[in-house]
Parts: structure tokens; sequence; C-alpha cells
DNA sequence: GTTGACTCTATACTTGGTATAGACTTTACA
DNA sequence: TGTAAAGTCTATACCAAGTATAGAGTCAAC
């Protein structure tokens, strides 16, 4: 199949695909003639692998190691767990400030409820300080 | 004083200080003769106030908009309070979004808690559907 | 007078794509 | 068979919010 095809396929974006392949996530496929990519089946696994990894957060580099690791099919699968218990601790730790941010925003929202004038805006005030 | 002094005053890196100049957050300040920027007790309010508003999240723009209307002292303030609002919903909604993640994770972290060959490993079973 | 600390500008790099321009290939239809 | 439209190619620039570097100039102390 065409790269317009694959994008359709997979849901990525014709441009990503040609980004991964040069990012080297996605290995280089045969051309047609006329210098068309053209993929098979397996190019559209490792694509939706790529893009099930990607909504995880997981970085194109880690991916990459993913990939790697794949390949060796007998080797220590310790290095996948810990990539993802090392994300899950990350994503943990990225909720915990985000919620103290939205505490310090909501303290800082309810400073000033009403309209007024800047001069007067309690939430320009709390910025001030 | 010169950029050393207000990049130690203010926390932010020297670089920073020269970026956000050129991003017009900061305005151009004064040289001395040897064409050094010679900044003042206001330049260092400044950029406390849009290291406080980054601390918050906030883009250079959306910053570059509350200066603008920190020199309107008698308009309204209502695009700060709109602004702040807006900010804590889409904080919010990211909070929500990494919950989720974090919950695949986690059952994806425990479909291969031991130590096992990559062809058996539950965690990239799970990547691969 | 020279060393070292400080500053200057300009440029490149980061991440994960997205968006062009300009050229070429292929397909569809009259 | 000709041509127009759709698809694809490469190369390059852009986004955000800085960070890092090179190479040159300035300033203060000894």
């Amino acid at each position: 199949m065409k790269i317009g095809e694959l994008s359709k396929k997979s849901g990525c974006s014709i441009q990503t695909i040609r980004f991964y392949e040069k990012q080297d996530l996605l290995e280089a496929c045969n051309r047609s003639e006329g210098n068309y990519r053209i993929y098979d089946a397996s190019s559209l696994r490792t694509l939706q692998f790529i893009k099930q990894c990607r909504s995880l957060g997981l970085t194109i580099i880690e991916i990459k190691q993913l990939l790697d690791t794949k390949n060796n099919p007998d080797k220590s699968c310790s290095s996948v767990n810990n990539l993802i218990h090392q994300h899950m601790v990350d994503v943990t730790h990225r909720i915990a400030e985000l919620q103290e941010l939205k505490l310090t925003l909501s303290e800082m929202a309810s400073a000033c409820t009403d309209n007024r004038k800047v001069k007067e805006c309690g939430v320009l005030q709390l910025l001030e300080e």
C-alpha cells in the first residue's frame, strides 16, 4: 500500500509517517518505480505500536528502545517493565504538580470574581506578589 | 544593575532575560557606554511578574496581554479573570487526562511484574494491541 | 599589561510533529 | 490520447520556551 492508505489505516498523518521514518522509528520501506513508498502489513503493525506508545506519552527515543528490545525475543524484558514503571512515577508526579497549580489558580480566581477596574483587580494584585 | 545581578535577584537565567527582551515581554532597557544592559528596580518587578505567570503555566503571549492590560489601570479586568479561569479549566482537563493515562499505565505494569523473556512479556503484549 | 570575570550578538539545538513550496507520478475521465 | 486532478516526493521553515555555544568585546583587579 502507498503512504496515503497507510495514513488512513493507522490514523497517523502522512507527514508524521515520513517523520517517523526520518527518526529511524519506522525502517525505510521499499519504493515503487516512481519512488513512492510501498508499505506492507508489518509496517502498519509497527506504526500502530508506535502510536500506542505515543498515546502513553513515551518519547521517540524510548519507543526506539522498545522496538529494539522487541527484536531480541530471548532477552530479559526488565527494561520494558522499568520503562513503564518509571513513566508511571513521572505521570504521578506531574499530576501532583498540576493539582497544586490548580489550587493556586482557584485561589487566584476567587480574588476577583466581579468585574472591576484593572487597578483594583484582585487577580493582578496576587500576580504582583 | 547589570544582567548578571538581575539574573541572581530574579532567579531567571541571563539567556532567559535576553530571550524575554527579544520576545517583547521585557522592554529594551538602557545601555552602558560599553553596550551592557542596565536595569532598575522596575525591570526586576516586571521580571518577577513574568516569572510568577510562567510558574502558573501562562504562555508568553498571554503574559504579554496581561502586561498590556496592566498598563491600562482604568479598563475592565474581566480579560484577566477570564484568562485565569480558562487556564484553570485547561489544567483540570489535563489532570483528568493524566489520571486516565496513569490507570492505563498501572494496568500495563501489572501485566508483567516478574522478569521474563521479551517474547513472553505481558507489557509488550499489551502494547501490541 | 594581562588575566579572569562578565557581557555582547548571532546562531543552532531541543521535542514531536505541522505546514508549506515546487516538482514529479499516477489515475480518471472526456 | 490529452489533460486535469489527486497523490506523492524532497527540502525547508515553523511552533514554544527556552538552553547552549562560538567568537568577540568590556571591565576590574593585581
